[in-house]
DNA sequence: CACAGAAAAGTGTATATGCACGTTTATGCA
DNA sequence: TGCATAAACGTGCATATACACTTTTCTGTG
């Protein structure tokens, strides 16, 4: 039982804390599984942010700034930055909405071009996750993960 | 049917992979949560990341970066920066070991404080989501996730 | 209309993240 | 033993992330 060691009941409760705690573990899977797709969408020259962004600029675009956040659920000031990388390699356009405070954001050409030739490359790395954990399973997941963000949305 | 528009059809399928992309909702959720704990964490001065490094050091350390870096699924090269922050701060103590290459990372006695004192926060957070999503709920998620970083390590 | 306040966006600063590459130290084999 | 190789770590660079603060523009109300 330990007798002599009077902090194995404290390391037990660290070592818990490690294992429950929600933030720490999907962090790490975060990284780790933005890792799988980077190696896999390497030849496209985009990261996975990007690509994401590109698609949901497609298909929401033309979009302001603020909303596009919202949906990607990033930082404002984040996305900011991120759409500055996108705007200089040319693969969307920023550009003023009537109202003047606003920046509507919107694919270009090239843009388009990207997203239709770096799909193929994601269709890669979510059919090996998707083989890896089952159809069934990744989908609850999913779920659980869309319902953590609305969760954590309304605190 | 939407005849008129021939860009319909694709933009179903984009938006299916928005709606079924592993990456993209994970790291959405990851950011989502983060900022959920940071919120928390706030007082104690600790981020999430650094939180987490403190209580890996704590119960592993001393311990190598490599080593340190593979329990916490983080570049040695990420790792090594976080670790002179929190050694700036006085939180850890970096040595070297009897291997010249080798540095060893343990906690100080000022780390050990901070870590005591920013646990409470810690449990407010994690009490809210343990008690939003359910604690099975929960626990299934969490088991999900470590499966599915096993899974992509082992690609 | 004028002005207070809100809304949209950007900047300064700091942390977080990982790839490519280089340096130091240890190890194993000819 | 000497040298090729590997292991451990750091640095340069670029992107990702968010908070605090500022600027510009709009809106509603007296």
């Amino acid at each position: 039982m330990d007798h002599n060691n009077p902090s194995s009941a404290d390391n037990n409760r660290y070592l818990e804390i490690g294992r429950n705690c929600a933030c720490y573990n999907l962090r790490k899977a975060a990284r780790a599984i933005t890792k799988f797709y980077d190696d896999f969408l390497r030849p496209s020259g985009l990261r996975t942010t990007q690509f994401s962004l590109l698609m949901t600029a497609k298909i929401r675009g033309p979009v302001t700034v603020t909303k596009l956040a919202g949906l990607a659920v990033l930082d404002r000031t984040t996305l900011s930055r991120n759409l500055t990388i996108l705007e200089k390699g040319g693969l969307i356009k920023i550009e003023a909405g009537e109202d003047k405070r606003e920046r509507q954001v919107s694919l270009t050409d090239k843009g388009e071009e990207k997203v239709i030739e770096t799909i193929p490359l994601w269709e890669q790395a979510q059919a090996l996750i998707t083989e890896g954990m089952g159809e069934e399973r990744v989908e609850r997941f999913l779920k659980d993960i869309s319902e953590l963000v609305s969760l954590i949305r309304s605190k």
